[in-house]
DNA sequence: GATGAATGAGGTTTCATTCAT
DNA sequence: GATGAATGAAACCTCATTCAT
């Protein structure tokens, strides 16, 4: 018999599954947002859920269908900070065989993602040390992602003898600091220095450490 | 011979006056310990002004006598690590007349002082946001006097023909920065380096991009 | 007949917002009547929010989302009694055309008032001193309101020349004053006077000096 | 032999005794006047010990010598006040012989000392109520004695037939009131009448009530 | 799914009182 | 007699979290 009323139930629930899942989606990017934008300005401790709620226009009870915790709140926080950096830095693979380019382009990258949040990047800093060691753990490990496809252009980059050999683990380190001293160092560097600027007196100090001895 | 029953009250005046002054310092100093020692471990939020109280083995009330908020405790904590490392840098005047030598053993110097109070240097970063506008301009104030004897180093260099001409601001800024990595960036840092390594591997790097130009 | 499963939401959030509305008057009424009761008694300072809040059957945070400090809440009281005691007045105007008899009533149903709520009474003279001063500008506006239907009598037993012409003031400062001495001098005025004689000797003499001269 | 050195005790401890005495009474006047200032400005409860201390010049420790508790200093501060009300008014018995003059003499006289320290009978009104059961008994106690030199005259003017016959319990209570009345009540009478208008208009109406009837 | 009223532990701060000097 | 450093209980207030609707 024919069974028009109600559709092969499969279908209908991955349907389902699929709206649920954005809408789930829709709601905690609508969290994050507020949260993202209250604790990078005000710090994490500053922050009451009443105001995230209220800002985002919805209830207090609902941020906890989303996040058990504030506590995990922060991290997703922190987190998506993490990863929205990780994921700029591989379009600069575009940018030409030259390694010295591309390791300009990559710097070039993260100041400016830098300069557009910078007190989401100071955030990173207050406040990772209010994470539990697991959220630390991820942290860790979304900045050694971030940090891998400048290892690679470095690497690149020592071979075809573009740059001198080097433990690459430093500089990279270095690289990403710096980038990120332009939001925790605002306050003094931005005196001096336009973002532009920034970008091209740093490099040259960095280039310097990487040039092939003679 | 004769002793005045009293001695003369101006003499002991001053001197009570001096007793009080001393024991006023050793009661901040004992609260300042505490605080740091606390603060920098756990974060300013985490640690009330109880457990401050408990660990210089004092009352919650008498800390109000030295410090009026929990706020200027803070401050007082920031600027004291601030101070502390502001007066070990001049000590490398000493270093010999090469800018070179002078310069890493600034360099050295910073590493090493950072190194030893690595938790109090993250706290700077973590809590600077925490600090009324005052307080700020005070931690700024006391950046700027850290970098001047550094500033010095790199003027006379330039003259001397060791270092290239060049915005010393910048450079200054980066090097304290790669000290205070040694501590933001302890938990990467300290699997491939140690400080030693750190402070050489560092400064070969720092020092490439001063090299003057022929 | 058919019903729109969702009914018409204007007149859904119409209900809702009437309900809750009943709600929060029904939680003011019952913290401020715990409230008044515990002040009245205690004084404004030996009652703490907490026994306010055992006292209402509720929890301290709750207070606070009705009254937004402890010294709002304290404002609430006193023009809670005031505002009770000034919509008490304009019943007397029913009390018949003759000026003496209504100026009577008038002092009659301000005694009573004042009997019943002795201890609220005295807490106005005790505590307005603790308001900020625009809690202190809303009592005075309230005290000018009480006194407003009195004045009317006043007047219009001048025009009859049932009263002496007269400064309305000072008279019915003295009037609103001496029902008040019912709850401030108790301890002595109720060791000679019941309170139906206390009314009426007192009347006696505050009409003595309305009689016009001849 | 003499006994030059040490006096006949007896005598050399009635002067120490009487030397001490004056002193005590000397920082009890000091004490007093900065907490009776403070506290009618502010309130028994927003005076603490350490700003009467500093105020008064001397140290918190030194009051706890003259006065045993905060409380029982406040009763002191109260008691003070009403000693000194009462003393002033049988000053007014050289007033003449006529009743009506003498009573206006009182009523003149009371409202003086109202005004000269309007702010300390308002805390007599605003803080009897943290009096203990002892201290209230002698506050009464106190009003009481400040009555009877009035009650003294309405006495004798009744026996000459200057005035009616009456309980003059209510009269005196009233006219007290009414000098209090000048400082409760300051911020309404002071728009339309100076302290000499008061005295005036308000002993009319005070007389009218005790006129004897034909 | 969504609300927001309600809870209550926990934090900072004040201040009456004591006591060694 | 006089000091004032020291105490610690107690107050006000906030806010993460829960749960009945």
């Amino acid at each position: 018999m024919a069974q028009p009323i109600t559709e092969p139930s499969e279908a209908r629930q991955a349907r389902r599954a699929a709206k649920t899942e954005a809408r789930v989606q829709r709601r905690r990017r609508q969290i994050l947002d507020s949260a993202t934008e209250l604790m990078a300005h005000n710090g994490f401790h500053a922050v009451s859920m009443q105001s995230v709620a209220e800002s985002a226009g919805i209830s207090v009870g609902l941020i906890y269908q989303y996040f058990a915790s504030k506590d995990e709140l922060l991290l997703a926080v922190i987190t998506d900070i993490l990863e929205d950096f990780r994921d700029q830095i591989p379009a600069i693979s575009a940018a030409g065989p030259d390694p010295v380019e591309r390791l300009q382009a990559a710097f070039r990258i993260s100041c400016q993602v830098v300069d557009a949040k910078r007190s989401a990047v100071t955030l990173t800093y207050r406040e990772s040390g209010t994470l539990t060691p697991e959220g630390l753990a991820r942290i860790k490990e979304l900045e050694q992602q971030t940090a891998e496809p400048i290892v690679a252009i470095l690497r690149a980059g020592a071979e075809s003898g573009a740059f001198a050999s080097m433990d690459e683990r430093l500089v990279v380190q270095n690289l990403l600091l710096l980038a990120h001293a332009w939001a925790l160092k605002y306050w003094n560097l931005s005196r001096f220095l336009s973002l532009e600027g920034y970008v091209e007196d740093q490099f040259r100090l960095l280039l310097a450490g990487l040039r092939p001895r003679d």
